[in-house]
DNA sequence: GCGGATCAC
DNA sequence: TATGGTGATCCGC
């Protein structure tokens, strides 16, 4: 492996030498992102942490050794701020930003030390630049590549700018996007302070890693494919109103769901706000989203991809993940000729060494158009060889070219049977076709011959699952942009990411993920559900009156329900979702001590949740259930007994509530197996009493925001009620007399246990005491989070397992769609 | 396990 | 005037 290292750094530097090569290429369009991107994020900042690092690295001065001294632990934060105070303005070094413009797609990876740029400060001011713009609005990112605009980008983001800069919206990310900055600081640091030796280490387990990744996932010649349709929802209607293909049009309520290519040509993008775009786009038309014609166009879609792969994957309604290589091997065969067999690829190790790639991304021989023939390095010298070897290219070609055809059937038929075009990207990983599949739309497709130069100069955000704020981590912090830079800076990437993220990371930045569409998703008959958790949010009104809240939480519950049932869920677990009114989300959960269903238990629980928070002005309220109780396997039927729980221990066969009259108060799940832990009594920091029938209605006074955690170590038990709001320093029993009559006066519903039907409001009396347990209060007393933790990992949605055998699993496909659902307000 | 964040569509 | 809804995953506590 050492050997190996040292080969691939000569090329590396090689890299460096023909960096013509790179850099030479025309951009096209998106490219003056980059290039004004990489400019803004170096002037801007100015500021290095480390005064030395600036100019030097910047051109020919390697200077990687030097520095490097501190290595900051979790005391980064607190480092970062520092270096922020003292050196927080800077002049602009203007050498570096003519390095960058030499060389846009790279500063080398060996400036470890190099970008010191902090994170560009956002403010409203700096955003009147264009440039720092571009990336702060989702929906600014660069699209599907339409030429002809009627709009400028700048214009464009003028117009969104002007729109949004003085609303709550703006401010709320602005605040995240202040966050994100501290991010990127901590990654600064953390590099400041990468010595050499550990940065060699680093890329030696980097390398390490991408050779078992490579071993384990990469292939040749399997033919994956991700079909895309174009603009859906706006396809659909045109085809039902073809009227509406002349002209800007868009589908959405308050948002825009997404908009047909020709007021994308206004700037008009999915995510936007319908004022906004019609800000952009006077003219633009609207229509509202009609989700069972679209569940339709899926379906129909979905027969088809039955044929070419039955098991093919949903990824959303309107795009699906294929494994063709069976078909094609299958249809090469069938056309009288041979499909190339792995082994037989010249060079190509159906696993091809790190090495491999690196030669691709080198440059030292790529071309040759066809798959992996930047890796036919090897010295053959027969004419014989040569012969073969031909052959065996021409089978390639053959076998590929198959696929595409096959491909361009399944869009054409896609759009006999829908009237809607659809685009698709082939290659030899999803993670690839994936990209691909951007990059003829519409209605056109693209297959990855080589890989290398595919990647080559491919931004990193175009790998689905690096999003705005990973790119933003990565061009700020790291200097990367490219998906080569991402793998020519693999040993930063294990020194600012977590493992897993730096492993997901370089696997993108080669184009392999975990291949196979694994998941008998749609298998036999079996129905999986596979889903994890179901929800329910309404946007309205800024609202703060209590009983408007509970009764929109109210709604919410019912709707929830109403989901629940139709699947047969059961949930264990409740998370209560609240955005203020200005923006800011949080969320609170709970364990129930019972599977709930229902819309009472639902809303019972929801509230628990959301009283302690009370006095808020909510936008937005939601409700998520998860933690599904296991479904009736098979065989045994009558699941779901208590017994069964106690003894196995196991939550599988936790019991629905016990029949209702009976859980009487005494909820304590110290039934459980639990000790009571009763010493404590109303003590703050084991949350709620547990012996209290009503524990789970209350919330402890200092369990909140306000009341430090320093004053609840001591006892007296000072309740305030979250109801009347009344600070309560009594007997628990007392205290649960009170909350028990603010509720009845507050919401009619609470305590309702039977009667699904709402209808009657008059007395409602505590029938069955609620048997939700309280569980362990760990839920409501959790530290008051001082959540300012800047962690520099990438967060977020990505799967960044590579050994677990299956790296990539789409959602199987869900709804979404704001306006869509329920047009009935809530 | 919770809460915050990120991402995709 | 005005900025959606659903589902999932990851990270640091
Ligand atoms: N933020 C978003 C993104 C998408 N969608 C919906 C509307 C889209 O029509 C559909 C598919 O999403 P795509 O990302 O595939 O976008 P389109 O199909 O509309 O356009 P493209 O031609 O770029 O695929 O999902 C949505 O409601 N909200
Ligand atoms: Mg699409």
């Amino acid at each position: 492996m050492a050997g190996q290292n040292a080969s691939m750094e000569d090329i590396v530097e090689n890299d460096a030498d023909e960096e013509d090569f790179f850099f030479t290429q025309t951009q096209e369009d998106g490219d003056e992102v980059w290039e004004s991107d990489l400019e803004d994020a170096r002037g801007r900042n100015t500021s290095s942490a480390s005064p030395s690092a600036l100019g030097a690295n910047s051109d020919t001065v390697i200077e990687r050794s030097g520095h490097t001294k501190y290595c900051l632990s979790s005391a980064e934060k607190k480092a970062v701020h520092s270096e922020q105070n003292t050196s927080a303005l800077r002049p602009p070094d203007g050498a570096d930003a003519v390095i960058s413009r030499t060389s846009p797609s790279h500063s080398f990876p060996r400036s470890i030390s190099s970008p010191q740029k902090t994170a560009s400060t956002c403010n409203v001011a700096a955003l009147d630049s264009t440039r720092h713009r571009r990336h702060f609005y989702t929906f600014l990112g660069d699209k599907a590549g339409m030429d002809e605009k009627k709009r400028s980008r700048e214009e464009v983001e003028r117009i969104v700018h002007e729109a949004s800069k003085n609303s709550k919206f703006f401010l709320a990310q602005q605040r995240n996007d202040l966050k994100v900055q501290e991010r990127i600081q901590v990654m600064q640091s953390k590099l400041n302070m990468l010595s050499e030796p550990l940065r060699r280490s680093l890329e030696a387990e980097a390398d390490r890693e991408l050779a078992a990744a490579e071993k384990a996932y990469r292939t040749w010649r399997q033919v994956c494919v991700v079909v895309d349709l174009d603009a859906f929802f706006t396809s659909v209607e045109e085809r039902d109103e073809p009227a509406l293909r002349e002209v800007p049009f868009a589908v959405g309520g308050g948002v825009i769901s997404t908009a047909n290519y020709e007021a994308r040509k206004y700037g008009v993008r999915s995510a936007m706000p319908l004022f906004i775009a019609r800000k952009l786009c006077p003219q633009l038309l609207v229509r509202s989203t009609r989700f069972e014609a679209y569940q339709t166009v899926a379906e129909q879609t979905r027969a088809i991809f039955r044929d070419y792969d039955p098991r093919y994957r949903a990824g959303s309604l309107d795009e699906a993940y294929l494994d063709l290589t069976a078909y094609v091997h299958a249809a090469v065969c069938d056309q009288g000729e041979e499909p190339p067999t792995p082994e037989e690829k010249p060079g190509t190790p159906l696993f091809a060494p790190v090495t491999a790639l690196s030669s691709g991304f080198t440059g030292v021989e790529d071309s040759e158009g066809e798959g992996g023939a930047a890796w036919g390095a090897m010295g053959g010298d027969e004419e014989e060889e040569e012969v073969r070897e031909r052959a065996i290219q021409e089978r390639e070609a053959s076998y590929w070219g198959v696929a595409e055809r096959v491909v361009e059937e399944i869009r054409r038929r896609i759009h006999g049977v829908t009237g809607v075009t659809a685009s698709a990207g082939i290659a030899t990983s999803f993670c690839l076709a994936k990209m691909a599949s951007n990059e003829n739309k519409p209605n056109g497709q693209f297959r990855v011959g080589d890989v290398a130069s595919f990647l080559r100069d491919a931004p990193v955000r175009k790998v689905s699952g690096i999003g705005r704020i990973t790119e933003r981590c990565l061009v700020a912090g790291l200097d990367v942009q490219t998906c080569f830079q991402l793998w020519a800076n693999r040993a930063l990437l294990y020194h600012v990411y977590t493992p897993q993220t730096a492993r997901w990371l370089l696997c993108k930045s080669v184009g392999l993920d975990g291949g196979g569409l694994v998941d008998p998703e749609e298998g036999p008959g079996g129905q999986r559900t596979g889903r994890k958790g179901i929800s329910r949010e309404r946007t309205f009104a800024a609202l703060s009156r209590k009983e408007d809240l509970l009764e929109k939480l109210r709604l919410i519950c019912d709707s929830l329900a109403a989901d629940m049932a139709r699947e047969g869920l059961k949930a264990k677990n409740l998370t209560l979702k609240l955005k203020s009114s200005d923006f800011a989300v949080t969320t609170r959960a709970k364990n129930c001590a019972f599977y709930v269903s229902t819309s009472q238990e639902l809303y019972q629980h929801a509230l628990f949740l959301l009283l302690p928070q009370l006095p808020v002005t909510l936008r937005l309220m939601g409700v998520r259930a998860s933690h599904f109780q296991p479904k009736p396997q098979a065989p045994p039927k009558g699941q779901g007994c208590l017994e069964a729980y106690v003894a196995t221990g196991h939550e599988a066969a936790m019991a629905e509530r016990p029949p209702s009259g009976s859980a009487k108060k005494v909820a304590s799940p110290s039934s459980l197996g639990r000790p009571p832990r009763l010493g404590e009594g109303g003590s703050f920091s084991t949350g709620p009493p547990l012996i209290v029938v009503d524990a789970d209605l209350l919330s402890p006074a200092g369990g909140g925001k306000e009341a430090t955690r320093a004053t609840v170590t001591k006892q007296v038990p000072v309740y305030t009620c979250p109801l009347c709001n009344q600070r309560l320093s009594v007997a628990l029993s007392e205290l649960n007399r009170h909350v028990d009559s603010c509720l009845r006066e507050s919401d009619p519903y609470f305590l309702e246990k039977e009667m699904p039907e709402e209808s009657k409001k008059g007395d409602v009396h505590r029938a069955g005491r609620k048997p939700c347990d309280a569980e362990d209060g760990a839920t409501a007393n959790k530290k008051s989070r001082r959540s300012e933790n800047v962690n520099c990992s990438s967060r977020g949605g990505k799967k960044k397992k590579l050994p677990p055998a299956r790296p990539d699993a789409k959602p199987l496909e869900h709804f979404f769609g704001s306006n869509s659902r329920r047009p009935t307000t809530m």
